[in-house]
DNA sequence: TTGATATCATTTGCATACGAATGAATTTCC
DNA sequence: GGAAATTCATTCGTATGCAAATGATATCAA
């Protein structure tokens, strides 16, 4: 087969290409999603081999509550990202460890006010620098500027 | 309080951050666990908004299927990224739906062989295009070059 | 004021996700 | 060949995560 037909060939595949770009080729692991998951997964797990005793959704709670102090359930689940549903669970294991309390809010009968215990704050202070090394490490594979341009990027997508 | 002493207070405050650079200074939302997990909240809520019958672990295990044909259970579990136990039930339940079949492998009676039927091949060609769509929505908030850049660096971090 | 809406919280049902324990089958190694 | 270690799969328990339905309370508006 001589040159002209090769470039021939060539030029034909690249304008099917462009039309088609890619038709039967779709690679799972490309995907954003797919590779989101991974990346999640692996964060929880660094998180676990740091702090056992807590789970990331718990922590998040305990750090949110020491920043803003007394809220509604629903309030904080909104803070932290989490539905009514998913705080409450949350919630409801935090204070059977005697991490948070519950009262009633005096006006509006309908909240349920959640504030850290003692406990609950020693706990969230002992753990803040742990949760900084999980940091660390979880960015650990990206050098200081690749993680900074990460973050960025990452804030705006989430 | 004269220039000099302001100036050594300064200079003294300079210290300190640098022994101790954040001590009462932690930001749940500048974490990149926390950012993590609410952009894979955001991908998942995508996903549904585009293929409403079907979870992305359970696309998953259809589009690795598509590409690698038959596999033992674990096997593709290693492939898309989850244990044992968490494959068992996403293939449960697609087996349920009848989008695969599962069969004993003949030699090595320990595995147990998981394909797509001629219905889950029909319906994972039919989503693929939707995905595509589902990442790029994902990807929306990012310029094609930023976007790039992210995924470049998120894969490094998966 | 009261009737429609909205908000707060709970409950149920379903679907990941993973550690740990178990049992069956296979492979490794002495 | 046979004991030990490994692999494959299942099961159990616990913990998110979310949709949908429900009930109690609050707010808004006619």
């Amino acid at each position: 087969m001589g040159w002209a037909e090769v470039s021939a060939e060539d030029n034909l595949l690249k304008l099917v290409e462009a039309e088609e770009p890619d038709e039967n080729d779709y690679r799972l692991q490309e995907q954003v999603g797919f590779i989101l998951r991974k990346a999640h997964q692996r964060h929880v797990s660094i998180f676990a081999a740091h702090i056992a005793d807590l789970t990331p959704p718990q922590f998040a709670a305990l750090a949110k509550l020491r920043d803003v102090g007394e809220t509604s359930q629903n309030q904080l689940g909104s803070l932290i990202a989490m539905d009514a549903a998913t705080v409450k669970g949350v919630i409801d294991r935090l204070k059977a460890r005697g991490f948070v309390e519950l009262s009633k809010h005096e006006v509006d009968k309908r909240r349920l006010l959640v504030n850290l215990t003692a406990e609950g704050r020693d706990a969230i202070e002992r753990l803040i620098p742990l949760a900084r090394e999980i940091t660390q490490e979880t960015l650990a594979p990206l050098s200081a500027k690749e993680a900074a341009i990460f973050m960025k990027l990452l804030a705006k997508l989430a």
